[in-house]
DNA sequence: CGGGAGCTTGAGGAGGATCAAATCATGTGG
DNA sequence: CCACATGATTTGATCCTCCTCAAGCTCCCG
């Protein structure tokens, strides 16, 4: 398959000015986007043949900047959105009143599943990288559901085992070993889109100490003496803002010190 | 709802002589055991009627002592098991060789989902309690799925709670506050079969240390003494072995201090 | 009675939290 | 264009939690 490339809209590069609000720039696909889609082999659809899929005016791209919140925990859901590219964060409360993040997810996850069964959004859903979404209204996956039971089964199975993931890697073991762990989990997803899978060194992008620190479990001190020591040891380099080449053997051998 | 008591075989109490290995009696449960069933209205046939349910032979009902294991991680899977009381644990393994508990489930909730979209266990599920387990081969989820979609659904949206919650309560904060967490979540599951809901002391089976550990990302040590630390502030009072009472309130304090 | 497994407790040290301050990046207004 | 405000990141110093290693303890079973 080839590298996945966004089409939609021209990249809109407009400056957010108060973070953390929904920030969605809606466009219209014409008839064959989701045919074109990057995701489409992943995506909810993949069982509809075009003619039933149609050119459905109510499904929508969305794209996000980095702390754009597509809906919070408690909002009625009236969708749920397939992650076209980028990354978004499920966040969380504690009693105390602090967020944990207990999921992320890239390409082809779906977020927002558990309003097909329930009234409400379970976490807050924010972006932490510039990402595309498609947005599927509630009402279309109740009349289709017969079609798509079975790619909600597996996009259910995905959010289980991301979930699981996260607290099995990122949440076990030394600072050291969750960084090195979280710079791994970015690399293999951003392997999927490059073409040379097997190679020593990865690349990634990252996103802000505290939310490194808040999916991690260690304060955002912690997250970024970590991250700078990586870069003095050499194991990643910073190429651009937030983007970094990582020595994947010596990020893996972190990971699994004792 | 009365309270949940388990009909089925009298109970029997056999030592296990070598634990964490499958250790599952079956007991051919009469016509009418569905209907009996204590978590039938939890249960994955909900929607079934008797005539649909019919008394069908492949529907097993296995004990499980403490430690004997459901099945493993990479098992063939071969059927899903709702539990109709006690607590299992799912248990994956880190790249260090180490295990993480990285979700428990109680009454009615279902292990090895994922076998309905994957071919193998993704963990170990093993009994922390005396559990019992109701059978349900994959093939009879595959038959009855039109019926079952709804019900399969909300079990997948359960397990992803659950492992949130895990994430969430059990893995971020102190090992104190982490403790405390898991008396309260242990205490509200069994508070769900007492009759008197509201009041300041709870009750609760314990497990391991040894689990409570895996469970929370700590030693076996650091649980143990944190355990000792409450029974001796009087925070949780022990009544035989790994049976507690607790007063919640003290436990909500200390799960949200600083 | 002896042995083993799980639980408890102790002492010491490493790692991470906390508090505080300096540096850097970015956007704003003069 | 520059000075400044703002927020994120980095770094330092100190304290406390929890891990590590080690030793007793309790209970149960052969």
């Amino acid at each position: 398959m080839p590298e996945p490339r966004v089409p939609g809209p021209t990249f809109v590069a407009t400056t957010i000015p108060t973070m953390r609000t929904k920030q969605s720039q809606s466009s219209c696909p014409d008839s064959t986007a989701c045919d074109a889609c990057s995701v489409r082999e992943l995506a909810l659809f993949a069982d509809l043949t075009r003619a039933e899929l149609g050119s459905n005016p109510s499904i929508q791209d969305l794209r996000l900047s980095p702390g754009a919140c597509l809906y919070r925990a408690g909002d009625t859901g009236a969708a749920i959105y397939t992650v076209r590219e980028g990354l978004l964060k499920l966040e969380q409360y504690l009693p105390d009143g602090t967020s944990r993040i207990v999921s992320l997810l890239g390409p082809g996850q779906v977020a927002g599943l558990e309003v097909t069964v329930a009234a409400v959004y379970e976490h807050a859903a924010v972006a932490l990288q510039p990402t595309w979404v498609c947005r599927l209204p509630t009402e279309i996956v109740a009349r289709l559901s017969g079609k798509l039971h079975r790619q909600l089964m597996k996009k259910w199975h995905e959010a289980v085992l991301q979930a699981h993931d996260c607290t099995r890697e990122l949440a076990t073991g030394s600072a050291r070993q969750r960084v090195a762990r979280l710079f791994l989990m970015l690399a293999s997803r951003d392997a999927a889109s490059s073409n040379t899978a097997q190679s020593a060194h990865g690349r990634c992008r990252l996103f802000g100490r505290e939310d490194i620190g808040a999916l991690l479990g260690v304060t955002t001190e912690t997250a970024s003496r970590v991250v700078a020591q990586f870069r003095r040891m050499g194991t990643v380099q910073e190429l651009g803002p937030n983007s970094f080449t990582c020595d994947l053997e010596a990020l893996e051998q972190i990971a699994t010190e004792v």
